[in-house]
RNA sequence: GCCCCCUUCGUCUAGUGGUUAGGACGCAAGAUUUUCAUUCUUGAAACAGGAGUUCGAUUCUCCUAGGGGGUGCCA
């Protein structure tokens, strides 16, 4: 036993990675990170018929994407059946199991009746050897304690006491001889040398009865650490809408996977009153006590927000990147305003600086660009229509034309002063000019600084659709 | 049914036996500005309810209510 600490994450490979496993994989990260030890992953896959390569794939795709990477090679739980196997002989022979040959109809009639009796369920197997003939197939349970109480020392739970006689002997072996989780779950801890177990609190009942077999094994216990489970925007479990996503659709949602993990990490557990955490900090700071006991919504507006931030904070060229990559995936599921694999990404990169302060999300900073690269009958809003209508504004065009066109240079500059003493010539409140000119080269009544939008636009293609409307 | 866990602004949270209960998102107003966004300023907004302990409870205890989880040859 070494003092470095193990952690893992340990996902049944059922489904893609979803936002609450997601968390939990950062904070086992996290805390082995923090703590200078090793992350591990460890695929449940126990359920073979439930199990795909795909889910696993996801996973490890998810996993990848938000930095979230195994120290080692992940270990599949299916693949270490014998020695699940020895252990549950173990505890055969050492009278802390049974061998269980009772039907399922005798355990649904021995559960009907406890519940209408108002207590726990128990397998009556355990008390007195079943008379019923052996009929070769059997199931191996534990035997687990009816008297006395077991205490699980959580990190994140406090203290807390299950009565043992709310525990029934739970099926260690199936009637195919495969494991089950409760038994898998307890030997490859053990076995991987894992120190501290963050999950789900959705285990917490669960982990009494793991603690049982540890004590029947003689092994030593790790530190518990259950974290609430994360439930949707309306308070309800985690689902359809925002909450139920795969940790890849965030991905094609157009997200960075930095916005995630802060705002992850700041969804049960906090640092003070820090907002924008880095994944240095995160490190840094993490740690168990801080995790919060009341399960947290899901709230993607501040997703956005957070987001947002990173995006503005990213250098250009790995934005260039990403959106490539994005584009090129065809995962995205946003239908654009106009065709995105036209667009020519040097044009794009210049004019990034000011795109990516208004775009919460990679698909918005790709629509806010979308007047660089609409084609000539430019798609007019409504309102944007309607701002051009009058012949006042057809004229003050006309007017803008010939001065745009007489100008030498197209940089942000010249333009101010050419513009402003436009306005000024004809006694027109700014908005006056820049309104119908925005209208005319975005097709929209909102667009970034119509000077950058100027300057990115270029003099020629400028005049082209100012006269285009002409 | 039985068992376990949880409860601070709408949401994420900080916090203390005595605080003007703090921050963030969102919302509202204002500033900046050619629009939108960014940025900045200001504002509204919370200790679930009831007992008890205490000189004093948001903080400690109990009860209730509400929410969540478990109770499988699922994980």
């Amino acid at each position: 036993m070494s003092d470095k600490i193990v952690t893992r994450f340990a996902p049944s490979p059922t489904g893609f990675l979803h936002i609450g496993g997601a968390r939990t994989a950062l904070f086992n990260w996290a805390y082995a990170r923090a703590k200078g030890g090793k992350f591990l992953l460890r695929i449940e896959d126990t359920d073979r018929a439930r199990s795909t390569t795909e889910a696993i794939d996801a996973i490890m795709a998810g996993m990848k994407w938000l930095g979230l990477e195994a120290d080692e090679a992940p270990v599949y739980q299916s693949k270490r059946q014998a020695r699940h196997v020895e252990v549950a002989t173990k505890l055969l022979q050492s009278g802390h199991a049974y061998r269980s040959y009772a039907p399922d109809q005798e355990l649904e009639k021995v559960r009907a009746e406890a519940r209408a009796a108002g207590v726990a369920p128990r397998y009556p197997g355990r008390h007195e050897p079943l008379t019923m003939a052996k009929r070769g197939e059997y199931v191996v349970r534990f035997k687990s304690p009816i008297e006395g109480e077991t205490v699980i020392h959580d990190e994140v739970q406090g203290d807390v006491v299950i009565k043992n006689d709310q525990l029934d002997d739970l099926v260690l072996l199936r009637s195919d001889g495969t494991p089950t989780y409760m038994l898998a779950v307890v030997v490859d801890d053990h076995d991987m040398g894992i120190t501290h177990v963050i999950r789900g609190d959705d285990h917490l009942t669960n982990c009494a009865r793991q603690i049982q077999i540890y004590k029947a094994l003689g092994w030593d216990l790790p530190v518990f650490a259950h974290i609430p489970l994360i439930h949707g925007a309306d308070g309800a479990k985690l689902s359809k809408r925002h909450g139920a996503l795969g940790a890849e659709q965030y991905k094609a949602l157009g997200y960075l996977p930095e916005g995630l993990q802060n705002y992850l990490a700041r969804l049960g557990w906090s640092h003070g009153d820090e907002e924008i955490i880095t994944t240095e900090q995160l490190i840094e700071w993490f740690d168990l006590d801080a995790i919060n006991k009341a399960p947290a919504r899901f709230d993607i507006q501040k997703l956005d927000h957070v987001n947002g931030h990173y995006i503005r904070e990213a250098d250009d060229d790995r934005l260039i990147a990403d959106l490539k990559e994005l584009i090129s995936s065809g995962e995205m599921t946003h239908e654009f305003s106009y065709d995105v694999r036209k667009i020519e990404f040097d044009r794009f990169k210049d004019a990034l600086p000011f795109l990516k302060e208004r775009a919460k999300t990679l698909i918005e900073l790709l629509e806010v660009a979308s007047y660089l690269f609409v084609s000539l009958p430019i798609p007019m809003e409504d309102k944007a229509a309607k701002s051009i209508k009058d012949a006042p504004a057809l004229d003050i065009l006309k007017g803008l034309a010939d001065e745009l066109a007489s100008l030498p240079s197209f940089e942000k500059e010249t333009l101010e002063t050419s513009l402003k003493g436009f306005a000024e010539k004809r006694e027109l409140k700014f908005g006056k000019v820049a309104q119908p000119l925005r209208a005319v080269l975005t097709g929209t009544p909102n667009s970034p600084g119509i000077y950058d939008v100027l300057v990115s636009l270029g003099q020629e293609e400028t005049l082209r659709r100012i006269r285009d409307v002409l």
